[in-house]
DNA sequence: AATTTTAGTCAGGGGGACCTGATTAAAAAA
DNA sequence: TTTTTTAATCAGGTCCCCCTGACTAAAATT
């Protein structure tokens, strides 16, 4: 029987990191006048990009079906995308209605940038405490793909693969 | 000295509980046609709601001046929560310039029910699990409380009273 | 009493995530 | 060849976060 108080506090540790978290790199280009500004999450023009770090050269469509947006939308991101350089659009010579989307050298540096960099909250954990939230987060992660897989069983596969694809040379 | 791989591991899997988990209750909301839809973070609206629940009977100023928006965004903010009727306006009767921002019992209800139920994805975990993860979770937010410190010296205390205050109940 | 400061409001704007509807161009099917 | 399907685009919308500028009403100062 698991604890509830437990459970409570690890709960509500989650949410405080979740609202420290987002605030800590809010305040943090604030102060830079960072030009990348936002992380870019898995959502919109940072979902396209992510997606296509795995699978670069697929066409608008392709995109769309995958990420589960409408083709305007991802048409939408896609064009912003160009307009900061991050992705390139050419037109397929095989197919002429096809548009296919391609990373740029700056693209892929900020997708994998995006994962890159340990960030400095980890500093000051023991080796031990590191195995101990890697392990758990395993779980947490696996509980959550269950999650999606019950909501939108159809989805979860093309999801699942794509996040741990993308992050695979993160655990090698 | 910390080992590099152990960070890089436990690195990857909090940014991959990030997209799993934004995409969890993006699905979840798809399905079940939410009226209350997402999850009101420490942003916006939500970061109205959570100041208040922990000052209630703020002026508006006051509110804009803690949580560092401006006037005009703190004022668009609380229409839509009035709209919505998480908060009531009313003028102050010692001050006629000022407006008083409260939560209704809604707000209320809103703004705890955040923090109110125990994430399925904890579900699975021992509590010895449980208790490293707080643990764990403790040091980084600490990390993250300096590193807002280090970039925003003025501000660090209200957001970290603000942030634990609400948080409180949960560890008692 | 006249002036200045303060708390709010309105108007307008920039970006972002998404969507539906209508239309075009090219490929595939009938 | 004509029709249908497919990949994109344009147009227009909804809602969210957040800001500056201009202006009013009510306090605080002078």
């Amino acid at each position: 029987m698991p604890d509830l108080t437990k459970q409570k506090n690890a709960a509500g540790k989650l949410i405080e990191f979740d609202m420290v978290h987002h605030t800590a790199d809010e305040v943090a280009h604030r102060n830079h006048a960072d030009k990348n500004k936002h992380p870019l999450r898995f959502q919109g023009q940072g979902k396209i990009l992510l997606a296509l770090s795995q699978a670069d050269g697929l066409s608008q469509k392709e995109l769309a079906t995958r990420l589960n947006l409408s083709v305007q939308s991802t048409a939408e991101f896609v064009n912003k995308l160009v307009k900061k350089d991050l992705v390139s659009k050419e037109k397929s010579t095989t197919d002429r209605r096809k548009t296919i989307i391609r990373l740029t050298n700056l693209g892929q540096q900020t997708a994998s940038a995006e994962t890159a960099k340990v960030p400095e909250f980890l500093s000051g954990l023991s080796d031990t405490e590191l195995d101990q939230l890697t392990a758990i987060l395993t779980k947490i992660n696996n509980n959550l793909y269950a999650e999606i897989d019950a909501a939108s069983p159809t989805e979860t596969n093309k999801f699942e693969a794509v996040v741990k694809d993308r992050l695979r040379d993160w655990f090698l």
